[in-house]
DNA sequence: GAGCACTGC
């Protein structure tokens, strides 16, 4: 264990040069955008002499004071009072005024908090008790990117303002809203206030928008920055804080034209940060050894270890426990516990992280490990952490433009993350954190922040977002990073394919209704088209089943036995149509006496994917009513059954197509030419000529997963503009695409005639 | 013959 990271560090403190700079940028501008609105509400009571936009910290302490609570009226509680005290020990109460004078004088402010500085849950509430938003029928919005946090957030402000959470201050996320009339702070994911504008493109039920964790830079709050920096020129009334931790604030305020900052520091306690002497070639193995020495070495506290992906966790976890278990025979240490956190876990196991490190024996202590992936950076947060190893890659999100793609990349982070990942073992005492490579690589080698996703993605659905958001000249939109030219032109033009958007580009009617459906642009098409197919009810469920995670399941212990299981739902003609039949198995009366949990888990079928396809099918199908979209199926009994279902998905999945290469066994997809196998968990037999792919997998090898057969003459009938020949490369799937065009053009003739004679018969 | 990091509507 020679090369034990040495090298030792203070953490900087952020803040303090963060709240420095703040201070100096506030000197050189003043900022003088008159948004105060003299305005009084009520004639009768303590209101009187309120004017909007004008309260101090002092007057809205009083009116925090009580006795009675200034929004319902009513007596405050007990508790109240006891949650207060606790407020006003927060790091951001003691700049409240500060706060006030800089929100009360500009329309846009940025403010940036650090972990524990209570800005999330006492901003809102510094909003509020200055805008008054119930006397005005107004509300106040703060997003954030998970909606745990929305939900969570919500009932501590709704207990901190000593009302029913739900009342006056609730929450709105997918599948849930928790609001009333009553309603004046509402925290919602940015996802929903992004829908939201797409139906009031001037946001007007707001008199404020927070934007919280905006340095996470998701694809809607990046949007969402983009269209409030337009909607804030339409209405001057309407006040704006985007909410950030420490980095990237100055990127924020030239954003929004030099808009003012207020920092505040947060509270965490100090972490000495480690580098390794030299590079780690190897560092699952580093990381190993790393988590080994802290428990023979250090003094007692938990261990956060992060790593990329599940099968890596799965493995570092058997090596852990098993060293571990040697350092306590042959060393007399205390017991070891490790945990495995990824997503895909289910709810029962990510639990367990929570139970407490086992004892210690002989004077030395028991210790609890966590080996988890980027999970645990900003989604799920550990107390008792104090020994953190970052070896310093996550799996990241890459596009690739030029063949369509999307995929994940196993990735060096960036500085933000490596700090973010260090504070976790700050959060309950002291902690120290080991970086598995060296000081020289942290300072040169790490980009600053990570690309912000817009820049990771395929943009089809963003793209036909902006347009439901009125953005006509996308070219010339205001992004905060604008997404390279190619990437908007590959989204235009799927759009365009899709007709979604007219040559012209502007919106169709078709682009209209897809918007509606929180669904990739591809899969509303298919669902709008179905009615078409006699089969909506169908694909209702495959498109449902497609946008949750993936529903089999198949444990390294049984791998032959889940695909066993998985082949009792096959359909020979593909695995979408095995899809509709798990779904329907899980919905039939059998599984529903078996017990569901019990029934997904003799079948190897994910509990939680089902259930969650459920709720997203229903969602979808309440769409298409509003939408007059008929709900209808061919029934069982219909011969046409499949054919029908695989019809209709190929009327969208035309740009997702291979064909077999002619003697060879791979496929080449079609138009980007890409040689490509058929992933192994595949149903399918092998023999199919022409198959559409709900996804491509880059990895060692190509794959393209969730695949079905479908008739070439379909595909040409159904999308004539796509399959112009004019538009594709010369070689084998041309050749073949040129005898099916031919043969069904000879087929629609032939037909015509023989219906001209039919015509002229009868008449 | 086997890469779904993490979110969100």
């Amino acid at each position: 264990m020679s090369d034990r990271p040495s090298k030792k560090l203070k953490m900087d403190s952020e803040a303090e040069k963060v709240a420095e700079a703040a201070e100096e940028h506030l000197k050189q501008h003043p900022h003088p955008v008159p948004t105060k609105q003299p305005y009084v509400a009520h004639d009768d009571g303590e209101f009187k002499d309120w004017i909007k936009h004008q309260t101090t910290a002092e007057q809205a302490q009083k009116l925090e004071d009580g006795p009675n609570n200034a929004f319902t009226g009513n007596k405050f509680s007990q508790k109240y009072f006891d949650i207060l005290k606790v407020r006003r020990d927060l790091p951001v109460f003691a700049q409240r005024q500060q706060f006030l004078d800089i929100f009360q004088n500009t329309q846009i402010m940025v403010f940036v908090g650090e972990t524990g500085s209570g800005k999330t849950t006492q901003i809102p509430q510094f909003v509020l008790y200055d805008d008054m938003p119930h006397l005005a029928g107004t509300q106040v919005a703060c997003t954030q990117p998970r909606r745990v946090a929305a939900m969570s957030v919500a009932k501590r402000v709704a207990d901190e303002l000593d009302v029913e959470l739900g009342e006056e201050v609730g929450y709105s996320i997918r599948f849930e809203n928790k609001t009333s009339p009553k309603t004046i702070l509402k925290y919602m994911t940015d996802g929903m206030l992004l829908r939201e504008a797409m139906d009031d493109h001037n946001l007007s039920r707001y008199s404020c928008i927070i934007l919280d964790e905006a340095h996470e830079r998701t694809l809607a709050t990046d949007i969402l920055m983009g269209l409030l920096k337009q909607v804030s020129i339409r209405r001057p009334d309407l006040k704006i804080i985007i909410m950030s931790a420490t980095l990237d604030a100055e990127k924020f305020q030239s954003y929004f034209n030099d808009a003012p900052l207020l920092a505040v520091p947060g509270r965490t306690h100090p972490v000495e940060i480690y580098y390794t002497p030299e590079y780690q070639r190897d560092y699952l193995d580093a990381a190993i050894r790393t988590v080994l020495q802290i428990h023979a070495t250090e003094p007692e506290g938990d261990v956060l270890l992060f790593l990329t992906g599940e099968e890596e966790i799965e493995d570092a976890c058997r090596k852990i426990s098993l060293e571990g278990d040697e350092l306590v025979r042959e060393q007399n240490c205390g017991p070891i516990k490790v945990y495995p956190l990824y997503g895909s876990l289910p709810p029962n196991q990510q639990q367990r992280i929570f139970e407490p490190a086992p004892e210690g024996a002989n004077g030395k202590p028991g210790r609890k490990v966590i080996v988890s992936t980027n999970i645990a950076e900003t989604s799920l947060t550990i107390d008792g952490i104090v020994y953190v190893v970052d070896p310093g890659f996550s799996k990241q999100k890459v596009y690739n433009p030029r063949i369509r793609v999307e995929s994940l990349l196993v990735s060096p982070i960036s500085k933000a993350s490596a700090q973010q990942r260090a504070g976790r073992a700050g959060r309950t005492r002291p902690g120290k954190c080991f970086r598995l490579y060296t000081e020289e690589a942290f300072k040169k080698e790490l980009i600053e922040q990570s690309y912000p996703e817009i820049l990771r993605s395929n943009l089809a659905s963003t793209v036909l977002e902006l347009k439901k958001l009125g953005i006509d000249d996308l070219v010339h939109f205001d992004f905060m990073d604008p997404p390279a030219p190619e990437t908007m032109m590959r989204a235009l033009e799927e759009l365009n394919y899709l007709q979604c958007l007219s040559d012209e580009g502007d919106l169709t009617a078709l682009g209209r209704t897809a918007s509606q459906f929180p669904l990739d642009p591809m899969l509303a098409c298919v669902l709008i088209g179905s009615p078409a197919f006699q089969c909506s009810e169908e694909i209702l469920t495959i498109v449902a089943l497609l946008s949750v995670p993936n529903v089999f399941v198949r444990p390294a212990s049984a791998r032959k036995r889940a695909d066993e299981a998985k082949m009792a739902f096959a359909h020979s003609d593909g695995d979408h149509l095995t899809l509709l039949n798990v779904f329907e198995a899980f919905n039939s009366e059998e599984a529903m006496q078996h017990g569901l949990h019990q029934w997904c888990r003799d079948n190897f079928l994910s509990y939680r994917s089902l259930t969650s396809a459920r709720s997203v099918r229903a969602q979808l199908r309440r769409i298409m009513e509003k939408h007059d979209l008929d709900l209808v199926s061919p029934g069982y009994d219909d011969p046409d059954y499949w054919t029908l279902v695989r019809k209709a998905l190929a009327a969208g999945f035309f740009m997702q197509v291979a064909k077999k290469k002619s003697g060879n066994k791979g496929y080449l997809t079609v138009k980007d030419n890409q040689d490509v196998l058929i992933h192994p968990s595949t149903v399918l037999a092998a023999e199919n000529e022409w198959v559409i792919y709900n996804e491509f997998v880059l990895t060692s090898t190509n794959y393209i997963r969730t695949v079905t057969n479908v008739k070439p003459d379909w595909l040409v009938e159904l999308a004539p503009k796509y399959y112009n020949l004019d538009h594709f490369g010369d070689g084998d799937v041309k050749l073949s695409l040129k005898r099916i065009i031919e043969r069904v053009e000879t087929m629609n003739k032939q037909k015509e005639k023989k219906d001209k004679k039919k015509k002229s018969k009868s008449s």
